[in-house]
RNA sequence: GCGCCUGUAGCUCAGGUGGAUAGAGCAACUGCCUUCUAAGCAGUGGGCCGGGGGUUCGAGUCCCUUCAGGCGUACCA
């Protein structure tokens, strides 16, 4: 059960009996139906929740919002309610204050829950897929990687807590021009290692990085020098097949070590030899969105994208005003771009596949292919404008001694995750990474991030979950004492200010994973996270268990052990390791 | 040109669908362990929320405009 939603759905309830109520006593003018907002303040001072009903209802009612707010306080009745007490503040808004019914059902709830407690069926009946990372495979993962890992498995996560069918996938780029760049590249390395650095030039546009050298070598040191005499499309299709078959399991491994599983590795290459590529350029073409123009077929991205654009409400002013372009979908060498791999690759997703929602974690440097790409599904009758959902993820920036450093495959200058991994634990980094949301650059600094210091708010979380668990166990070896059923505590002792903001944070867990999944956005857990830990370490100066009133004890200890419950249960969710001990 | 993202404390960032006095962490300073983990807590200082208009009871939040930074605008992926 979710308690912020109990509570609230309360209020409202509450507010218009109320209303009613004094509208049948001649106390308002009646026949409205009381809308507004239900939040909870920022500052306690302000209650637990407040509505601004009455200040909604000044105009249609005809009177001053503190005069209608103060009816409907005298006109309430909070008997049976989770509130123990409801006042008229400031301009006229209603202040409730949480009693103990609500407490007490926050404790059951998690404890009756447990792991499973924060899950809803919020998406239930949804089958999703998460695309992420699909980094090329022509290289080591870098920074920007990491980041979009965290991102899309924890997204991932988030929606299977919402009761999604979830499932996980990398699309591996195993053709195209990329790839035969990644052929010629290694080419280069085998001859010249063979030949001498000095007897094949290497291609100006090659990949310069050392895992390509390493890759001919291994090549060399496995199957010799005798594909030096083959022709040159056999040598590279030989190498360039022998550099996949190496690096995809090497991307695996690194993404597995990250805590990051994928359902399905999708290769590219099988929609070009299944015919799928082909089909949907004819499909599109059947539709009429296709032309050809200096041999190359193209798409009219500019038809798609306009109707798309006029279909969202855009005037068709507006609409002449952008610099719209069209697309080549087959080259005038025959060979059918990316873009045409990429509609095809969708298409199969939510037609084939029968996906009702593709969610793709995108660097923001293709954020231009965003709109165009749904256009084209929308082409195709697949409603891409509403089930193809791009998050669009900042680049990271690289930084060392707090300068920027240039990151590129080309250059070879990246840095790998796996370097990564070497220095930082996975909790750091899955940690660091899910700290800002999407649309924020990041500013990562290797220096600074190898520091394993208690600066890094991921300790901070780790610290609250191990100073419970080792609470605990000593609470119980030492004084007996046992974390009591939920039923057992009476928690009208839990009423400081550190324990009710500690229930109430608490409480909102399920919202919160509920927030992350509508914003695409896991960063908020982290920072629910932080302000759990911190409501926990408050409420542990504040108060002892050990030397208390047996009763009192055991409701903090219950408290406490609601604590341990969700923190792990979140830092679960996003991949984080919660120690018992630290 | 056109388009997307970002601008909040010295630094890094929070501020769901507009709400009451704009918050944390780091850094600086001051306190708190003979008692459950001090990787913790409490306190002090620090802000024309990039600028200017507008919408309304009410704007960091919405609209327009402007400035600054990042990115995109390929028969690359």
């Amino acid at each position: 059960m979710n308690m912020m939603d109990a509570a609230k759905r309360q209020i409202e309830a509450l507010t218009q009996a109320a209303y009613e109520k004094a509208a049948q006593a001649g106390k308002l003018p009646g026949g409205q139906t009381l809308s507004g907002q239900i939040e909870v303040p920022k500052d306690v001072k302000n209650g637990d929740w407040a509505t601004s009903f009455a200040l909604a209802a000044a105009k249609p009612l005809g009177l001053p919002p503190r005069q209608i707010a103060q009816t409907l306080v005298e006109e309430m009745d909070l008997a049976d309610a989770y509130f123990s007490k409801v006042n008229v503040a400031g301009p006229g808004f209603l202040n409730f204050t949480l009693g103990r019914r609500w407490f007490a059902q926050v404790l059951a709830t998690i404890e009756a829950e447990g792991e499973s407690y924060g899950r809803s069926d919020a998406g239930a009946g949804r089958r999703v897929m998460v695309e992420f990372v699909s980094a090329n495979p022509t290289g080591p993962m870098h920074m920007g990687n990491a980041r979009g890992g965290v991102l899309g498995d924890t997204l991932a996560a988030i929606l299977d807590r919402l009761g999604c069918a979830v499932e996980r996938e990398f699309y591996v780029n195993d053709a195209g021009n990329q790839i035969a760049k990644f052929a010629r590249s290694i080419d280069c390395r085998y001859l010249q290692l063979i030949r001498g650095q000095n007897a094949v030039e290497f291609p100006e546009d090659g990949y310069q990085g050392e895992d390509i050298r390493d890759l001919a070598a291994a090549y060399r040191a496995q199957f010799g020098d005798a594909l030096a005499d083959a022709p040159e499309a056999q040598r590279q299709e030989t190498l360039a097949r022998f550099g996949l078959e190496r690096n995809i399991p090497k991307m695996r491994t690194d993404l597995l070590k990250y805590g990051v599983a994928y359902d399905t590795w999708f290769l590219e290459s099988t929609l070009h030899q299944s015919g799928a590529v082909a089909q949907t350029v004819e499909l599109l073409t059947a539709k009429g969105y296709t032309y050809e123009k200096d041999g190359a077929l193209w798409l009219n991205t500019t038809k798609l994208l306009r109707e798309k654009y006029l279909r969202e409400g855009k005037t068709s002013e507006q609409v002449d005003k952008l610099d719209l372009k069209d697309d080549v979908l087959r080259r005038a060498n025959g060979f059918y771009t990316y873009f045409a791999a990429d509609i095809a690759y969708h298409r199969d997703k939510l037609q084939n596949r029968g996906f009702d929602f593709a969610i793709n974690v995108w660097g923001a440097d293709h954020h231009g292919h965003v709109a165009r790409l749904q256009a084209a599904l929308d082409g195709l009758g697949l409603d891409g404008s509403n089930r193809l959902v791009i998050v669009l993820m900042q680049l990271v920036n690289l930084l060392q001694d707090g300068k920027p450093v240039r990151m590129s495959k080309r250059s070879g200058k990246a840095i790998a995750l796996h370097d990564l991994l070497d220095e930082v634990s996975v909790d750091a980094a899955r940690f660091f990474f899910n700290s800002s949301k999407p649309s924020s650059p990041v500013d990562f600094d290797l220096d600074l991030a190898v520091r394993q210091d208690s600066e890094n708010p991921v300790y901070y979380v780790q610290y609250a979950h191990a100073r419970i668990c080792s609470m605990i166990a000593r609470l119980e070896s030492e004084e007996g004492l046992v974390v009591p059923a939920a039923a057992e505590v009476d928690v009208s002792l839990l009423s400081s200010p550190e324990e009710a903001a500690l229930l109430k944070t608490l409480a909102r867990y399920p919202s919160e994973i509920r927030a992350a999944g509508r914003a695409l956005d896991p960063s908020q857990l982290n920072h629910y996270l932080v302000g759990l830990a911190a409501d926990f370490h408050r409420f542990y100066n504040a108060h002892r268990i050990k030397g208390e009133a047996r009763d009192v004890a055991l409701a903090r200890l219950k408290l406490a052990d609601a604590t341990r419950l969700v923190i792990a249960n979140c830092l679960t969710l996003l991949g984080v390791d919660a120690p018992v001990k630290m």
